[in-house]
DNA sequence: ATTGTGACATACG
DNA sequence: CCGTATGCCACAA
């Protein structure tokens, strides 16, 4: 099977830390290829392993809420983690700010 | 090949 | 703060 895209912006997601979280931009900055609209439909795709609801805009706002069941269970995943959320934004969300490109000493495998 | 579609980001008024 | 415009580019039809 061709790996696509797609899997590159899960694996990444995979990697993301619990209790942290990162942007639509840093991922596709960390990829290098496609841009911040791309990860965020890729991540429509995923499946229920894939902790989507560690991503969230540049604003700290979960704009992908709409796509979780109920939405309102992205914010309740986000607090049992330890993240705070409020009016669906995060706060302190540069204390939570997960950083690929400065934290992923490994590079990606394809199998 | 062409078109439409975005869980975005940035710039501008 | 809000709304609009533009760039972005993989993917499906």
């Amino acid at each position: 099977m061709n790996q696509t895209y797609f899997d590159w912006v899960y694996e990444v997601t995979k990697q993301i830390p619990k209790g942290k979280v990162t942007t639509y931009g840093f991922i596709a900055d960390y990829l290098a290829l496609g841009s911040a609209r791309m990860v965020g439909w890729a991540l429509r795709h995923a499946n229920q392993k894939t902790p989507a609801h560690r991503v969230v805009n540049r604003k700290g706002e979960l704009s992908g809420r709409h796509h979780f069941r109920p939405p309102e269970r992205m914010a309740q995943l986000l607090r049992s983690e330890g993240v705070e959320v409020k009016d669906d934004k995060i706060l302190y969300f540069e204390k939570h700010l997960w950083i690929p490109s400065e934290n992923i000493h490994e590079d990606i495998d394809l199998s």
